[in-house]
RNA sequence: GGUCUCUUGGCCGAGUGGCUAGGCACUGGUCUGCAAAACCAUCUACUCCGGUUCGAAUCCGGAAGAGACCUCCA
């Protein structure tokens, strides 16, 4: 996963969301009013459409808003501000051609997704609670203001649910990603790597409610530990003349499934099928020629870990990786000299030590070996 | 109350008309001094009622349940 390029914060800007709330009233489509500048949501719908991305329709919405006090300022209740002006006791305030104030809070998005990604880009994210009235009123504001729609393709990401409920401060069932990493939350069982979180998340469609559970979670990690044992087996499987699968349609299948909005529990679908065959190929029940199995590692590389920017925590760089290893494999060799002399005593002090350490020992017909113990 | 969305096997979760998604658990097997791990196999579901169709999880209508938004702030 890539750190962004530009994390840019709305007070830095202030400057272009007066310059973009200012080509808005010129346009006609803005009125001030007691020093707040708000947008004349009706008369942009006479020309446009605004409800062009949540499905709404503006005579509905009016319809169904409720009035609330000290809005007399907007002529419409589905007006919105563009510019606020700033109470006595506002700590916030800036200078502007209607008054001292701040930005009305559609703006910043408009005016910094303008200025940083041009007036047309390809991807807006965002959560779905986000869909309207905000990114509704985005659309609007930069329609207003520079004449075109802004964004491409919407992706909105559906909302997280804990065991069947809505995760939120106010249920008392509110767990954040550290909580998450170091278990400490009364709702979960243990700590979770991120990788897991992150795998689980993607294993269930970006615009699917997603719901978490101490067993879902469980289920998630030891299926993204098969998947980063297929990495590491790979490079040792040995290849064959002719092919016992059609790796290529396994792969293509992985690809169509992105191009289609992103459809990631299917990729992961391929993936797991792809561990299937290396895992059969592995056992001698099946073959794959060398270009499958270079196929294959590409596939794994491109799609884990580029694209969905998942990563082998334990195999990331560090000085100290070789020495753990050398260590390890020096005791498992000394317990292997035990088991060999059938001293079932030291070979099962051994494993224990080194299982109280996190270190799985796994013994196999051609020797040990061993792995981060996750739990 | 209004608008919209969702309801899949023990759990999670894909799938918009016919062709077994996938993962985890369970069960059986392989391996093994024991154990664990790993691997293989297996498990055939679609909230309910009615309709359309040769054929529906998938389309239409209705019911029940769940959720999001509809107000400030971001």
């Amino acid at each position: 996963m890539l750190p962004p390029s530009i994390q840019p914060h709305a007070s830095g800007h202030i400057i272009e969301q007066i310059e973009m709330a200012k080509k808005i009233q010129e346009a006609g489509l803005a009125y001030e009013s007691n020093g707040s500048l708000y947008f004349d949501v009706k008369k942009y719908n006479q020309n446009h459409n605004y409800g062009i991305l949540s499905g709404r329709n503006l005579d509905e919405v009016i319809a169904n808003t409720r009035s609330l006090d000290g809005q007399d300022e907007k002529r419409d209740q589905v007006d919105f501000a563009l510019w606020k002006k700033a109470s006595p006791e506002h700590i916030m305030r800036w200078k502007s051609p209607w008054s001292d104030g701040f930005p009305g809070w559609h703006m910043e998005c408009s005016a910094m997704s303008t200025k940083y990604l041009g007036e047309n880009f390809d991807i807006h994210g965002g959560g779905m609670d986000l869909k309207f009235p905000h990114h509704e009123s985005e659309i609007a504001q930069s329609v207003a203001a520079n004449g075109s729609n802004p964004v491409k393709y919407w992706m909105h990401n559906n909302m997280v649910t804990i065991n069947g409920q809505k995760m939120g401060k106010s249920l008392g069932n509110f767990i954040t990603l550290q909580q998450f990493f170091t278990g400490e939350h009364s709702l979960l069982e243990k700590k979770y790597d991120p990788m897991t979180i992150r795998f689980f998340m993607l294993q269930a469609h970006y615009r699917s409610t997603l719901d978490f559970s101490n067993e879902a979670l469980q289920a998630a990690e030891k299926g993204w530990n098969k998947l980063l044992n297929t990495v590491r087996l790979l490079p040792s499987i040995k290849s064959s003349e002719t092919s016992g699968a059609d790796i290529s349609a396994l792969i293509s299948g992985g690809f169509e499934a992105l191009d289609d909005d992103f459809n990631t529990p299917v990729l992961i679908a391929q993936l797991f099928e792809a561990t299937r065959l290396v895992n059969l190929a592995n056992d001698g029940k099946m073959t794959l020629t060398a270009s499958d199995i270079q196929n294959l590692k590409t596939f794994f590389e491109d799609t884990l870990f580029t694209i969905l920017g998942l990563t082998d925590s334990f195999s990331a760089s560090n000085p100290m990786e070789n020495v753990t290893d050398g260590l390890i494999n020096l005791i498992l060799e000394m317990r292997l000299e035990a088991r060999k002399n059938k001293d079932w005593a030291a070979s099962d002090k051994l494993r224990d030590q080194l299982k109280a350490l996190r270190i799985l020992v796994k013994d196999s017909k051609e020797g040990s070996t061993w792995e981060w113990d996750l739990n």
